[in-house]
DNA sequence: ATCCTATCCTGGCTGC
DNA sequence: TGCAGCCAGGATAGGA
């Protein structure tokens, strides 16, 4: 599943081969994919068609495609979408959209599950404005995270994997992010003192650099990068995935449950 | 405000 | 081996 860390892989990844190159077509294969212009892809293909890449940014797990004339492509990949550099004969059956850049270079989007989209936009704030800070931003000091937390209440997993409170984790990293705190995904949010907090704040900046360094977490074959590399950080995983067996600091077993409707790995134990 | 459920989807797994 | 049924999972909407 694409968190803030394989998002911005590919953000880096894609950056060097897109910017400077200008959109010659444009090809969507399941119209459902653009969510803006919705229900229009002539009008899509027709505004896309033209523009010259200037940049590509991250902002939480969406990827930004700036474009001259004060546009922006958006794309989430949610569960199961995949850009890449280069057509995959096995992934041929789920190509959504494609871009063909002058020189011949092309941006191929997969996506088996549907659930991925893609928008074109001369405003960002639609579709961003709703989102919490960056995790890894200089502005979100363990204080500001303190005061974020003491107005909330409920459990703890949840909250963090609220979009609009704190925005990139998904299921993997918040499940290692609360193994590296010490605490439980249930814990309600209200008993946390001010050093579990500033613990919890430097264990999921911590948990989401050492994915950025492995790029990312290629554990269940969704993830790919690019240029069809994978990342490494599913080796570096403590409990996601690891149910049953032993937890890596006390040795009991890691259990699963089911938390606000998601899968949940943690140590019984080692975290309370 | 928080919680729960349904929705969107398909591949992959389980059980018979 | 085949097939039906279930489930994961990001995000959001609607109801309790």
């Amino acid at each position: 599943m694409p968190e803030l860390p394989e998002v911005e892989t590919i953000v880096r990844e894609l950056h060097p081969h897109l910017v400077q190159r200008t959109v010659v077509s444009a090809h969507v294969d399941w119209a459902k994919t653009i969510a803006e212009p919705a229900r229009d892809i002539e009008q899509f293909v027709a505004r896309i068609v033209g523009r010259q890449i200037t940049d590509v940014t991250r902002r939480a797990k969406f990827i930004v495609i700036h474009l001259d004339s004060a546009m922006y492509l958006i794309v989430h990949l949610r569960m199961s979408g995949r850009l890449l550099l280069k057509p995959r004969a096995e992934d041929a059956r789920h190509l959504r959209v494609q871009l063909g850049f002058a020189g011949g270079a092309a941006l191929y989007f997969y996506n088996p599950r549907k659930f991925g989209r893609v928008w074109l936009v001369g405003d960002l704030d639609p579709v961003l404005g709703g989102l919490g800070p960056e995790p890894l931003s200089t502005g979100l000091t363990p204080d500001v995270f303190v005061e974020m937390m003491r107005r909330r209440r409920g459990m703890l997993k949840p909250l963090l994997l609220n979009q609009r409170f704190i925005a990139g984790l998904g299921n993997i990293y918040v499940d290692e992010s609360l193994f590296r705190a010490g605490l439980g995904p249930r814990r309600q949010v209200n008993t946390l003192t001010r050093t579990d907090i500033v613990r919890l704040h430097s264990a999921i900046r911590s948990t989401l650099r050492q994915a950025l360094a492995h790029h990312g977490t290629s554990f269940d074959h969704v993830f790919v990068r690019p240029q069809g590399e994978r990342g490494r950080q599913q080796e570096g995983l403590r409990v996601y995935g690891r149910h049953g067996l032993p937890c890596v600091r006390c040795g009991s077993p890691i259990e699963r449950v089911v938390v606000g409707g998601r899968g949940t790995h943690f140590c019984p134990r080692c975290q309370k």
